[in-house]
RNA sequence: GGUCACGUGGCCGAGUGGCUAGGCUGGGCUCUGCAAAAGCUCCUACAGCGGUUCGAAUCCGCUCGUGACCUCCA
């Protein structure tokens, strides 16, 4: 069994052992969206990874102050120190304040987010809440020789920067390859070299968001909100900084040259990269088209829909492929996940209702008691082992069948013995909700009333009714619940 | 072009130097008024070609294929 959390870090590319700079204490920081329109899904599938780490840290006991941004401001549409804001140029089209569009799309992004059950972070701070810091921030990097201020905006010197640090140590790139590529400096670039980047950008007459700074009035650029929030609510140096892999270069690498650049040390020890959610094996975005929107998905309604999927059927698909591993978008692997969800959400709830009934005259099963034990020690160890939230799904579904084999009376509770049957209902039931996540799509319908309607069922078969028998079975199973007979009893659950 | 991933059974997806997840689909059995559910069970794979090894799908090399990043992107 692996005792220990075991992390990839994507600055090794290792996987190692989780050791916080001060346990029980753990920061995490996950870069937030920028709020210029709907988060489509490969936007919720990082999130949602990040739900479960932070899950998981909770469940180990570890106290952690988990900080996501909200970016709305110093965003620029083309790259990095050309083009239009983008919250800026939304906000024109939709004859909006700036603020409007920003609030609009993150009450949009909160509302997803709860609709798959992600809890929301301790701290979530904005971009334009720190303008102060943000300028503090580019004056240390003044100070400290990294950053020149060219008409009113300032940017960040790179390779003054890789002369005393390594430019490239977290994305594995060379400087010397980065200047030979991509698009060359034009005429009015004010920047030394095409890979500085503006940390402040002077505003323009027409940009509608302007600050005053010591550089004449302008704006924040992309990387710098990250750097300046992170460091404000988690220190110098904390432990886990997340996002998505397209992040890696070159935000994620422009912050941790603005942090070493002006503190000296790096600011992360465990930086974590999910990867991308893909349609038809292409990355998922909304310049190609093929993203869905989490509304579209509930209701079916798009081109590349056969159907509706519920929240926690995209939650449960999502969790049965691993984090840092591509996760194709397919409606027969939708499909496959409803079942499957419903099947472990069945087991969820039929363990939930069985309690421990002792038997002297039964003698403890020392073999299934071995094979559960097993699998809860199975549960833990994939968790650790990278956050494995595939394989801890599989070694559910392996205890499911016991679960169900006990509801049926295949196999006993007695068998199994007080301690091992505590041990295998709390661990299924933590696992499932508080570390995957995953709750019940409650019916609309009152339980009462479907408990009310099998008593009728039951008294129908009993009286060999088979006419009203079918009746009943046939108007259930059209609101997605089938009716188990067993010998020891009749039980419902959610057709798969 | 540069950098880096990946290629697993009908489908989706873990994983790993030997003990061959799991879900979905399909077949069989038990149970059942008929079913369903459930349990048991069968079909058993690692792109191709070499190499290392007692042993590789897992390590190394080459080939082919796919993708990501190098511009904004979770």
């Amino acid at each position: 069994m692996i005792k220990e959390l075991r992390i990839t870090n994507s600055l090794t590319g290792q996987k190692e052992t989780f050791e916080p700079l001060a346990p029980p204490f753990v920061g995490m920081y996950v870069c937030g969206p920028t709020v210029y329109s709907d988060v489509h899904l490969g936007n919720v599938r990082t999130f949602l990874s990040f739900d479960v780490v932070y899950r998981y840290l909770l469940f180990l006991g570890y106290k952690v102050r988990y900080v996501r941004n909200i970016t709305d401001v110093g965003h620029l549409v083309n790259d990095a120190d050309e083009g239009e804001d983008k919250i800026a140029k939304k906000a024109k089209l939709d004859n909006l304040e700036p603020m409007e569009v920003v609030q609009k799309y993150s009450n949009g992004f909160h509302d997803v987010l709860r609709t798959f059950n992600i809890i929301p972070p301790s701290i979530e701070p904005s971009a334009t809440g720190h303008i102060v810091e943000q300028i503090d921030l580019v004056q240390k990097l003044l100070d400290s020789g990294y950053a020149y201020e060219v008409n009113g905006s300032v940017y960040f010197d790179v390779s003054k920067y890789n002369t005393d640090h390594d430019y490239g140590i977290l994305s594995g790139r060379k400087i010397e390859e980065l200047m030979d590529s991509g698009r060359d400096l034009d005429a009015q670039d004010e920047k030394k070299n095409k890979i500085d980047f503006a940390i402040w950008k002077k505003a323009l007459p027409t940009h509608i968001m302007r600050w005053k700074s010591p550089w004449g009035e302008g704006f924040p650029g992309w990387h710098l909100e990250c750097t300046v929030m992170s460091t404000k609510y988690l220190g110098e140096q904390f432990d886990i900084h997340g996002g998505g892999m397209d992040l890696k270069f070159p935000h994620h690498e422009c912050e941790i040259a603005q942090s070493v650049g002006s503190t000296g040390k790096p600011p992360v020890k465990y930086w974590m990269h999910t990867n991308m959610l893909t349609v038809n094996g292409q990355k998922m975005s909304k310049s190609l088209d093929n993203s869905f929107l989490p509304q579209e998905l509930f209701e079916g309604k798009h081109d590349l829909l056969e159907r509706a999927y519920s929240p926690m059927t995209v939650r449960f698909f999502m969790l049965q492929s691993h984090y840092s591993s591509t996760l194709d978008f397919s409606n027969d692997a939708l499909t496959a996940a409803s079942k499957g969800y419903k099947k472990l959400i069945n087991g969820l709830r039929i363990v939930k209702n069985l309690s421990y009934e002792g038997n002297s005259e039964v003698e403890e099963n020392s073999k299934q008691i071995d094979q559960i034990n097993k699998l809860i020690d199975n549960c833990h160890s994939a968790m650790n082992d990278d956050i494995n939230t595939a394989l801890t799904i599989g070694h559910l579904f392996n205890l499911v069948k016991k679960i169900n084999s006990i509801q049926t009376k295949q196999l006993s509770v007695a068998e199994l013995g007080e301690a091992c049957f505590k041990n295998l209902k709390s661990t299924f039931v933590s696992f499932v909700e508080d570390v995957l996540g995953l709750q019940e799509e409650k019916l609309e319908e009152q339980e009462g009333l479907l408990s009310a309607l099998i008593e009728l069922y039951q008294d129908a078969k009993f009286n060999k009714d088979y006419e009203k028998v079918d009746k009943i079975r046939g108007a259930l199973k059209a609101q997605g619940i089938i009716l188990k007979d067993m010998k020891t009893g009749i039980d419902w659950a959610y057709e798969e």
